[in-house]
DNA sequence: TGCGACATGCTAAATTTTTAGCATTCTTTT
DNA sequence: AAAAGAATGCTAAAAATTTAGCATGTCGCA
């Protein structure tokens, strides 16, 4: 799921050569047609192959992932998570997208009030 | 191994009743010992019970947790991935949770002058 | 101490997932 | 129009996971 999300929709081959330690062609086609079976996927056909795009729409996923990811390692403490996701991009963090994140806090304050 | 991280360390009983599709008890326990096996997970005994911990530390997990989220729905954007992150407590984030977000930031910033 | 509750050790069966491989279909190129 | 490439459909076997169930061992309590 995640190489689908990551790309927006991909092909079997595609989740393949993404895999870290790939399994075979065989088993990325049978994952791929269990995990539409099971609703988290759906496909569209592009002449000869098939692309498949995830059920869920992004952004609703990627809510559930911070979500879990939140309240796994972080109490439940949204300011914890913020804090540990600066602190991943340590040094890489430009300063103009420290600023946009100042900026995304202060709409944040000022909607709270 | 999202139970055992969330709770910190846990027993076979614990983790099912954390689960929200319980599995079999047999199940949970043959998981446990398969994830043992596999290194992701060791356990403690205490008195007729094992209790399991993860043999990565939380931090480091979490880290990997956040940068898998990252990578996997905002393209790699720390800043999106905050933003997304502050939207998710919309209304729920105290003014006093979001002045020490703020306050991260600043000192994330004088970090990287 | 002895009993009941609970947890693991172990074995075996059922189910699911992973893999391999070939036939068929569709596309592109020659 | 024919052939080559690439992808799926399908079948069957191998491997892994899930489940059940019972024997054994440990703890707490009457």
């Amino acid at each position: 799921m995640d190489v689908i999300y990551a790309r927006g929709s991909a092909t079997a081959a595609e989740v393949g050569e993404a895999l870290p330690d790939p399994p075979s062609y065989s088993s990325v086609r049978a994952l791929l047609r269990i995990l539409e079976e099971k609703g988290h996927l759906r496909h569209r056909e592009d002449g000869p192959r098939y692309i498949f795009l995830p059920t869920e729409p992004r952004e609703e996923a990627s809510r559930s992932a911070l979500k879990r990811v939140v309240q796994t390692f972080f109490d439940g403490s949204l300011a914890n998570a913020v804090a540990a996701l600066v602190d991943v991009g340590d040094g890489k963090l430009a300063p103009g997208e420290l600023k946009r994140i100042e900026a995304i806090i202060k709409a944040a304050k000022s909607k709270s009030k």
